[in-house]
DNA sequence: TGGTATGTACAGAAAAAACTGTACAAAGTA
DNA sequence: TACTTTGTACAGTTTTTTCTGTACATACCA
């Protein structure tokens, strides 16, 4: 249902309400690491009674076509919107992800846990280096002291991300809905 | 333990590996929306071996002074790091948080609850105005459609909120520990 | 109380990021 | 095949953010 089949007045009204709410979300996508407009794009495309077309949007948000093209890369990336193909039509469609649990989700899979791997592995190698050049000095010594201690924070530090994975990996298979319910 | 107590040598070797480790963690501190530097600054802290002044960081780190009181202001603020009081010192003393599952913890309390708690107020308040208008018009109209559709839309984004915000109370509590052991 | 050390406000400079317009590549259409 | 249409790469511009140095407020000390 779209909107050009109300009046002026109408439709004004209709805006007036979306704009705020749009405003709302788009203001704490920083959260996700997007732009306030990257975050504008998806409060419009949120109340879009249809996929659009890159062109549609442009209609509405005063914005290059090429900003709006790689501020729907960046959210195709996080998955927060999906490209839709309609037969007959050439141009890309797009469409908000509207399970937003989902969108948490990916977000986390996506980001974090592309930190956390990267992470791990550093500080493991790290480790391992610091490990075998303890094996090379004699004890007692305040070079292996200081290693000792890096060594422990460095440990400490893995565990965290690994209580990090694992705690992606529930949101990804859904168990984490046992301990939150959606409702 | 402090590392001048060591040859040139073994500190070069020790600073070595230490860079590469607080590189990493930097590099990732932008998913908590912090700066590169301020990430580096809560690296050198991290391998800190005491609380730290802002004079002693600066001798390490090529930053002016007001850089580093505002990266540590906003350390503070997302409780990654903690003002120490010594006694006998006029100088502020940092030192990080090692808690690492608590900083988790309190980036979501402080940043995404707030983020949640504005937004379900906005959107909680557009759906009672749109309520509120369809009392006063016909059935079976155009916009009333199209009310009806956006107020959906609205209160799906309500209940995915009201569920992360009780996501954000187990990670208060701990009850995520259940599901989610530290091991 | 005056003197000194310490952290921060503020304005301006430097750096980074976001945005735009043009030019082009890719893919569909006749 | 030539002709469109559509999305994006790229270089340059604008805007935003981050960083710095100075000046000052605060708190401690003698």
């Amino acid at each position: 249902m779209s909107l050009d089949q109300l009046s002026q007045e109408e439709q004004s009204t209709v805006l007036r309400v979306r704009k705020r709410v749009i405003e709302a979300i788009g203001r704490n996508m920083d959260l996700y690491g997007v732009t306030l407009s990257t975050g504008h794009l998806y409060g419009l495309l949120f109340f879009a009674d249809k996929p659009m077309t890159l062109d549609e949007m442009g209609r509405e948000m005063s914005m290059s076509k090429t900003s709006m093209s790689t501020s729907m890369r960046t959210l195709l990336d996080l998955n927060m919107v999906n490209k839709v193909w309609e037969k007959g039509s050439r141009k890309d469609l797009y469409e908000v992800e509207y399970d937003w649990y989902q969108t948490f989700t990916d977000y986390f899979a996506i980001e974090w846990r592309k930190a956390v791997e990267t992470n791990i592995q550093i500080i493991r190698r790290s480790i391992e280096e610091i490990s075998r050049m303890m094996r090379e000095i004699p004890e007692d010594t305040a070079i292996r002291g200081v290693l000792e201690v890096d060594k422990r924070k460095m440990e400490g530090a893995v565990r965290y991300y690994s209580w990090l994975n694992r705690l992606i990996d529930c949101l990804e298979n859904g168990d984490i809905y046992q301990l939150v319910p959606k409702e």
